[in-house]
DNA sequence: CGTTAAGTTGAAGCGTCTCAAGATTGGTGG
DNA sequence: CCACCAATCTTGAGACGCTTCAACTTAACG
C-alpha cells in the first residue's frame, strides 16, 4: 500500500517558505514566488520509510524538499546499498532532464517528510518565462554534482575513520545551514546502517570508528543522536593535512 | 612553462565537427553549428601531461573536448588522487555556474588534446539566444551526475575486480558510442595507476586482478592495449547477478 | 642493445568484513 | 511507573581483501 498522499489542507504558500532561499525558487523574491505557485502540481506528505521512487521507475515528477530527510541511494545487483546523499529541507530531488527516462536512484524517506512536487509540463513551464528558474537550476545540478564528486573521491580514497569524519562534517555544515545550532547535540534520523552505507563501509567497523572517535573526545554518533564535542578536531581529520 | 596553446591555424568548423553530435553544440544543424561558431572562443592543443585547469584555480572557460583523452580527478590532502571520470572526444569539460567560483577538481591530458573553448561571457551569450543550448548543457549537466552516482556507488560497495569490470564496461561502451570497433584490440592511454585511482585501489593490487581477468579469459588489459576476448562475460562480472 | 619507466609478482602486515554474543535503546502493555 | 520486547548498536575473534615494500620482468625508445 502507498502512504505516498497528496497533503491534507491547508497548503503552504510558497510566498512565505521557511526554505525557499535553499531551494529552486530562491530567484525574486515573495511575489515572484507567490507567482510561481500556481506550477507547483501539489504538496504530498509520506512517513518514515516511505520510498518515494525508485531506481528503473518512470517517475514523471521532481521534488522541493519541505520538511524532513531523505536518503537518495542506488543499489547494486549483489544487494549492497550506496547511499548517495542525504537530502535536506530546501534540496532539489528527482529532476532530470528527460522524464521519459527511468529513474537512475531510489529515494526514502528518513523521516515523515513534505514535499513540494512539480510535473515534468509545469517544470518546462516554469523555465520557459523564467530565465533565473533555469540558472537556478543549472545552479542546482552544478552543486549536486559537485558534492557528488567530493564524495566519490573521499569514498575512493580515504580511510574509513576519514570518510565517516568527512562525512559528519558536510552533514554538520549543512545543518547549520538549516539555522540549527551545531554545537549542541542534534537528533540524526539515520541508523548506523544507513551512514556505514554512504561511507561505504560495514555498520559494524562504523560502530568500532565511532568509539574511536568518542574515547578521542572528537563527536559522540550513537542511538540517533549526534553530540559535538570538539568539531574543530573532527574538521582537522576530515580535510586536515597532517 | 605552459604549453597549453592556442591551435594553430585552420581552425576546425563547427559545421564539419564529427563529435558534434555527442557535444553541446548537437542541437539544431550544420546551419546552427556554424552560426554558433562565432562564439567559440578558440581552439587550444596541449601535449599529454600537460595539466588543463587544477581544483582550486579560478578557470572562467569550458571546454569541448574535440580530440584525445583528458582525465579528471581530485587530489585529497593525503596525496591520494581520485580520478573522477575518463574524458573523451565531444566530452564537455569545466564547465560550472558560477565561474567566478574555484574549480573543484583537476583535469589532465592523457593524450595529446585539441579543446574547443568557451568562456564565461560566450556561454551566457550562446545560452541566452538559444534555448535548445539551455536544455542541452542541462542534459550533460545531468548525463554527467548520473555517472558520477554511478561510479559512487561501485566505487563504495562493489569489490576491486567488479569495479574494474564496471570501469572497463563504461569506457568499452563510450568507446563504441564514437565508432570505434571494441572487439579488437584498442589503444588506452592510461597506465596502471590512473585506472587504480579510478576505482580505488592500489595500482598493485590492479595487476593481481588484470592477471586474474587475463586468466580466466575475459580481457587482457595491459600496457595501454585493451584486448577484448570475452565481452559477455565481462559484462556478467560488472553487472551480473550472480 | 642498453637504459629507463612501467608493470608484475611474492611475502608480510593492516584494515575491514563476517559471524556471533552481549548491551543499550525506545516502545508497549501490564 | 516499571518490566519486557524487538530493534539497533557494540564488542570480540577470526578470516579475508587490499596495501606495502621490494625484487624482478617487460615494454618502449633512442
Amino acid at each position: 500500500m502507498n502512504r505516498f498522499t497528496l497533503k491534507p489542507e491547508p497548503h503552504t504558500h510558497c510566498s512565505e517558505c521557511p526554505v525557499r532561499r535553499l531551494a529552486w525558487f530562491e530567484p525574486g523574491g515573495n511575489e515572484a514566488a507567490g507567482r510561481r505557485e500556481r506550477l507547483r502540481s501539489a504538496q504530498y506528505v509520506a512517513p518514515a520509510g516511505q520510498i518515494l521512487f525508485q531506481e528503473g521507475d518512470v517517475h514523471r515528477r521532481a521534488y522541493t524538499l519541505f520538511e524532513g530527510w531523505v536518503i537518495r541511494y542506488k543499489l547494486l545487483k549483489n544487494g549492497q546499498r550506496q547511499v548517495l546523499s542525504v537530502a535536506l529541507p530546501g534540496d532539489f530531488i528527482g529532476y532530470r532532464s528527460d522524464f521519459s527516462a527511468p529513474m537512475d536512484y531510489s529515494a526514502v524517506a528518513a523521516t515523515p517528510v513534505t514535499l513540494c512536487a512539480f510535473n515534468e509540463r509545469h517544470i518546462e513551464e516554469l523555465m520557459r518565462g523564467d530565465p533565473d528558474l533555469t540558472r537556478k537550476l543549472i545552479q542546482i545540478q552544478c552543486h549536486q554534482a559537485q558534492e557528488c564528486r567530493l564524495r566519490l573521491s573521499y569514498v575512493g580514497q580515504a580511510p574509513a575513520i576519514q570518510r565517516f569524519a568527512m562525512f559528519l562534517c558536510e552533514l554538520i555544515s549543512r545543518l547549520a545551514q538549516r539555522g540549527i545550532d551545531t554545537r549542541q547535540p542534534i537528533e540524526i534520523p539515520l541508523n548506523r546502517e544507513d551512514i556505514a552505507d554512504a561511507i561505504g563501509v560495514t555498520s559494524v567497523h562504523l560502530s568500532r570508528i565511532s568509539a574511536d572517535l568518542r574515547k578521542r573526545g572528537i563527536v559522540d554518533c550513537r542511538y540517533n543522536r549526534l553530540v559535538p564535542a570538539d568539531l574543530e578536531a573532527l574538521h582537522r581529520l576530515a580535510y586536515g593535512d597532517e
